[in-house]
DNA sequence: TCCCTCCTGTACCCGCGGTACAGTTTTCAG
DNA sequence: CTGAAAACTGTACCGCGGGTACAGGAGGGA
């Protein structure tokens, strides 16, 4: 039972790292058993076939992603109370996790499945669907809250703001892993970060603002040590 | 020699659609030659392996973008001469294309690659790379002219402005695709047009200004009739 | 006429996904 | 300690798809 648990896990850590490398039509099943030290029955045993595979690699990379994104935020949302700066603190935050990959962020499965639909049944591609929705609402309740306190520059959609975090990550992502460039995606979120600080901020005037607006730069300087 | 291309290029057209659905992996030699309608040899005197049909269906895909890209904006520069307002409208005109594909965006081969990259050769991914840097030098070159007339409103790197573009693209295509939404894809356009007007615009006052606020806010919403 | 391009047809190899099923070891509850 | 369920291993087999090899044929231009 609990052993059981140890080994599908293990089976879906070689097969994460492999299907972000290659795709999922790239990684055999072959390859999986290889480095997992298991047998071809024993795949089978945990998984009946590579949709299910699939099915819970996705679920389990989704849990994760909400997961850093709750601690990420919430930890914020401690150190500062105003809405706004506690997300532009999220968003440095995120940039200094990303940052920090050893090899870059190694590539987000929604992109992947993204990139894969056909060969998947509806359900994954309703799980997939529902991830970007979730990362939607979450953003789009922040921005809200922003608002309520802010009034933005320019007239903005809330949920098309909410999307370009999910955008220009995702994209972060691409530009970084094709270029082979670790840091381009961490600099994309720093560059939304200014999007969004721009948007909500006025004017650099008062002392108050100045203030800010010197802190804020001084740690968006302190990325890359 | 002449029909030897057009079969070459009904190869191409066919392969494309089933990466962008499909992935490189899951798209079988089969399905492009029965969709053809020429024969396994047929294929194989064309292309000696899938690699090679990559390094192709890449190549062409990489000049059309190119093609379009210089299209669009070389057709916002006759428009407007000022450097800034003839990139806006770029976006713009970026924008109104791609919300009037009619089934969304079909997905960029870019990305399709750079999640599948452990399976090419070197040259695949180099070639990858090289049309990312493209873009950055592309967009890149258009904000230095920008800048060179106006001042942002925050200081920012020319090349990272430039990689924003490229990344809410990249992103706004797995938005697309994943929800189904072919709006999405146009609206993060217009978010980041709002960006970059945000950043080099100084703020609504002038009556200048205020006209163009209006404008441009009417033609946003006269994208989606 | 001859050669070159552009294919078709046939036959075959192998790796991989997947099935089937019998047998074995490990784990843990009673 | 025992027994049953869980967690595997081993073996054998199928079909599909990528890829190779090669022989040959249609059509067109020099």
């Amino acid at each position: 039972m609990r052993k059981g648990e140890e080994t599908r896990n293990r089976i879906l850590d070689v097969a994460e790292a492999a299907v972000l490398q290659k795709g999922f039509g790239g990684t055999s099943i072959e390859e999986l058993i290889v480095e997992t030290g298991i047998t071809k029955s024993g795949f089978f045993y945990h998984f009946k076939d590579k949709n299910e595979l699939a099915k819970a690699l996705l679920n389990r990379y989704i849990e994760n992603d909400e997961r850093i994104y709750d601690e990420i935020f919430s930890r914020a949302r401690d150190l500062m109370d105003d809405p706004l700066q506690s997300f532009l603190l999220g968003l440095k935050l995120l940039s200094e996790l990303l940052a920090d990959l050893p090899n870059g962020h190694p590539g987000c499965l929604v992109a992947t499945v993204c990139y894969y639909e056909r060969l998947f049944d509806r359900e994954i591609q309703e799980t997939n669907k529902n991830a970007v929705l979730a990362w939607r609402r979450r953003f789009g309740r922040m921005f809200r809250e922003i608002m309520a306190v802010y009034t933005p520059r320019e007239p903005v959609d809330v949920d098309q703001l909410a999307d370009m975090v999910s955008s220009v990550l995702e994209g972060g992502i691409v530009l970084s892993k094709t270029l082979k460039e670790p840091n381009t995606l961490a600099e994309q979120v720093l560059m939304l970060r200014t999007f969004v600080r721009m948007l909500f901020l006025p004017a650099v005037e008062s002392p108050l603002a100045a203030v800010r607006h010197d802190q804020l730069h001084g740690m968006a300087g302190s990325g890359q040590p």
